[in-house]
DNA sequence: CACGTCGATGTAAACGTTTACATGGCTTGC
DNA sequence: GCAAGCCATGTAAACGTTTACATCGACGTG
């Protein structure tokens, strides 16, 4: 105040834009007395800097607190180094764990993850894909072919396709079909899904050989009568009806019973407590799901039969409670972390190759818990032979 | 080729830099025939333009298949119209419903969502503050208090701090204290934490009033002998042992024991078993949530004892299975999900405004199922005096 | 010793927006 | 009929980086 001229503070005033109050490489600049191409270079690593440059700028960026402005970085370079991701949801114990996956994979890579997600909604996601690219991210991983094919019709980026459980694909499934294909057919539909699940870029459950899993499990137990229990008419449960038919029909058991019902509790009771009641139960059922397995296990207990001595149940995911049911649950363990760890990895090759990583869809892992045992009047000495 | 000179060609290759291939606004002033700033101005909804030039800039836009470069935008107006979000984990089930209700509110409020997990490691939790900060988000919804001292101290950034079930906070709880205070002291303990829960900008769930409508409704049913089987060192158990404390000592409940174990299941099922083994063993238990309830409800199993017939449990949480269990399992539920939206909004008021809005625990209900029932010889008659 | 080379650094353009200020043309009030 | 003012639009700077190209000195070679 004391000597200023007016004229100096009425200039002082004047700033022409909102300053960011952020450090910026040209305050570095100056303390380090250096160009801030210089001080770009020493602090990417550029290696024709004088190593005592270099420490000089790093000084001085660490006295003042510098951090980089990714915005700006991004304009420059065209890179964002930040993936979206664009789910059905992300609250769900399907989702929340793939997340986990691809947040941590990406984190490795260098890279952050921009969230949306659709609610199943289709003009939700076509939204949610358009601030995506807005935002400039570099690839995404996304979980619908729908969205799918926008992404890479529309635009020229690279994406991940994630398909598990039973939110992966909401209509295009095909279970009915499936469940009365003549049992020469079914290799064929099989290899042809197989097929489409391996496509580039594709990183998915294997649902066939989940529902195989738990009927040799069912069958090396001494089980001769085994039924599936489904969940809708999604693809997953198409594709594990299919696996299921197949394996039994290899294994030589009497009859495999198919019944589809909703996803919902209420209904998969229903279906399991008619499969129960016929003169001709089985001693064992595949669910389609641990909550499906949840809904079977109730169905038993309405009728009044013991599991695991009366009837086995497998389900498929292994939920979080799985072991602390009653009875324990045993389940296929479906690797949702791993398969978000995947498909973020098969992005990042994409992206540094160009050419996208061949798919891959991942198998589960049997556990065996407490709801399931041999059948009645199984004596175990017949399965030794 | 037919007619190009070779300098032509020459100078055609000598393309300055790395061209994104996006459409700019250029191309639309271009092809519009307005300036740059005009089609900004058109595009942003600025009052000052012709209705007429605004129509041909929309279509211009259109036509090209417009998208705004968000980087650009950032760096020119300093907001990214995008929030980080820092949480110990999105995979699980009380995180994801929590993610889920904040990516709805910003999503309303045309905010993208930035994700980064800490895993509870303070150093990944630093290093992922710095990103953030590094991205120029405009606020971070965070849940730990260290990393929000962090964030508010370094950086004058808008934060909002949620707070939900156990993850919460991992070792400032004070179990052991709580469990021996004084009954007289204890209102004041109580009063104290209460002002720290609802802190400017601290949205989270109510453990002391879910204590209590748990015992709320055990005595209710007739119950005059409670316990609480807690786990872990953490701060909602410390509030929720003190809530039950006080709200049994308000029903002048006959005896009141508290038992802590870790937060492993077959740590609370072995000091339910303790507890229930006791000659004057409680008709009624308070679980500090659903996983907890569950080792009760097994150890009542494992003794001989049913549920609810011997002894009730209620449970606090509500998990996804939670109406699914053997028996459906009596809880207080927690507003995850809503938790996670009024963070959001908690942090936007603050973007808004500069202030941030006051706190809030939020309340949760009381979700009667079957693992609840008066206790053995009481009769419903002696209830309605 | 002159010349080409190479290594370290500086200069300035470019990325795609937004926005303060400038500039005309048209209305309006006298 | 003319000045004042407003309205629609244009001009150009600014945001904070990166990077192609220029520069400048030191060094080795013939």
């Amino acid at each position: 105040m004391t000597g200023s001229s007016p004229d100096r503070a009425g200039r002082a005033t004047r700033r022409k834009r909102r300053p960011s109050g952020a450090v910026t490489i040209k305050e570095i600049a100056a303390l380090s007395q250096v160009s801030s191409a210089t001080v770009t270079r020493a602090l990417q690593g550029h290696p024709r800097v004088r190593p005592e440059t270099r420490a000089r700028v790093e000084r001085a960026a660490e006295a003042l607190g510098y951090r980089p402005n990714h915005a700006a970085r991004t304009l420059a370079t065209g890179a964002s180094k930040t993936i979206g991701l664009l789910l059905p949801s992300t609250g769900d114990r399907y989702w929340g764990e793939v997340v986990e996956g691809i947040e941590d994979a990406a984190d490795d890579a260098g890279y952050s993850v921009l969230l949306a997600t659709s609610h199943g909604d289709a003009a939700r996601s076509r939204r949610m894909l358009d601030l995506l690219l807005s935002k400039r991210v570099d690839g995404m991983v996304i979980a619908a072919r729908r969205e799918v094919e926008e992404a890479l019709t529309h635009a020229e980026l690279p994406v991940a396709l994630v398909r598990v459980g039973p939110d992966a694909e909401l209509d295009d499934g095909d279970v009915e079909a499936v469940r009365t294909l003549p049992d020469d057919r079914l290799a064929g539909w099989l290899e042809g899904r197989r097929l489409g699940d391996l496509a580039p870029g594709v990183i998915g459950f294997d649902d066939v050989s989940a529902a195989t899993l738990a009927v040799e499990h069912l069958v090396g137990l001494g089980h001769r009568r085994l039924a599936f229990v489904g969940a809708g008419n999604r693809r997953s449960a198409a594709l594990r009806v299919a696996g299921f038919r197949q394996s039994t029909g290899r294994a030589g058991v009497e009859s495999a019973a198919v019944v589809a019902s909703s996803d919902r509790l209420a209904d998969s009771h229903a279906a399991a407590l008619d499969l129960l009641g016929a003169p001709e139960r089985p001693t064992g059922i595949v669910a389609y799901d641990d909550m499906v397995a949840l809904g079977a296990i109730r169905a038993a207990r309405t009728l009044g039969l013991r599991v695991p001595e009366q009837v086995s149940v497998v389900g498929i995911d292994d939920i979080d409670v799985a072991a602390f049911l009653e009875p324990p649950l045993t389940t296929v363990r479906q690797p949702k972390r791993e398969i978000g760890r995947l498909a973020a990895i098969a992005l990042f090759e994409a992206l540094g190759s160009g050419t996208p990583s061949p798919g891959r869809a991942l198998r589960g892992e049997l556990i065996v818990r407490g709801s399931t045992a041999p059948p009645p009047g199984h004596d175990a000495a017949d399965e030794a032979r």
